[in-house]
DNA sequence: CGAAATTAGTTGCAAGTGAAACCAATTGTA
DNA sequence: TACAATTGGTTTCACTTGCAACTAATTTCG
């Protein structure tokens, strides 16, 4: 039975997330002191404004235990606040703090570089990427909303 | 600040990994009860005949720690048996035992086939995706090889 | 030859994670 | 109104993993 481990498809989706999350987390980690949840957490309410936990859960695709953790952190750093939501009481929406916009802005510049850094590396194969990993989303019923 | 997550390179990538692995594992992980870094080995050993766990290490670019661990546990369960190297008698080299052989012959069509089952819903797109994969590996400098 | 350096692999430990049980608040319904 | 069902979030527990320290065997070089 032949079989060729390095051309399977979910092994190397495996090792490229493996290696780009290593790289990312050598950016934000050692200089902001988060997290790969954090940062989600982080980069989806800079993005929304304000979300409930379980928002997050659904856009990121993490566990909800783990964003639950991720978001504690970040209110004991004064980042993130919460209250709970006027609408339905049971809901607790989170929004950035004023200092936690600030870090946002701060380490959004630094990733992005990092990504231009290797997306700068496919030359004009960008865009076959991009069509690539909509077309594996797709593939594997993985929305763009959640 | 604008950012958006959802398109981030480095999220996308992990988001199609943890998708993908969870429903291998779905497949190998119920019937034969082996976790991925077990499966790694067995892949490896599968289609070199014998190697040393250094050289799986390298190939899978999976933790040594990780890697002695589901060795330990292949040769608990009779799959793969070692030796000392003639020719350097600090290398341990590893091969499938006559069971291993066959669990190996009979996991690698179920995951071929789990792999299939996204392939062909990538349609023609499939060489695209491919070269992608092939472009990311190399902006990253993962080597083929190793 | 023999001590130091090298290399392969193992293991103790600490940190992170997911599943499941749990708690809290609300909503639906008899 | 009370009580079951639902929903959002937290926490406990067991397991996995990586790091770093370690052992074992070998090679290098004075």
């Amino acid at each position: 039975m032949q079989f060729d481990l390095l051309q399977f498809l979910p092994f190397r989706l495996n090792r490229l997330a493996a290696e780009m999350s290593k790289r990312l987390h050598e950016i934000y980690g050692e200089r902001y002191g988060i997290d790969i949840p954090e940062w989600r957490v982080l980069a989806t309410l800079g993005a929304r404004d304000h979300a409930t936990a379980q928002e997050i859960v659904l856009s990121t695709r993490t566990h909800k235990s783990t964003i639950s953790r991720a978001v504690s952190r970040l209110i004991d750093m004064g980042w993130v606040e919460r209250a709970r939501a006027e609408s339905d009481r049971r809901n607790l929406e989170l929004q950035l703090t004023t200092t936690g916009r600030k870090m946002h802005d701060e380490i959004v510049p630094l990733v992005l570089l990092a990504e231009q850094q290797i997306i700068s590396r496919l030359g004009s194969n960008l865009a076959n990427v991009q069509q690539s990993l909509a077309q594996l989303e797709s593939a594997l019923d993985i929305g763009q909303s959640g």
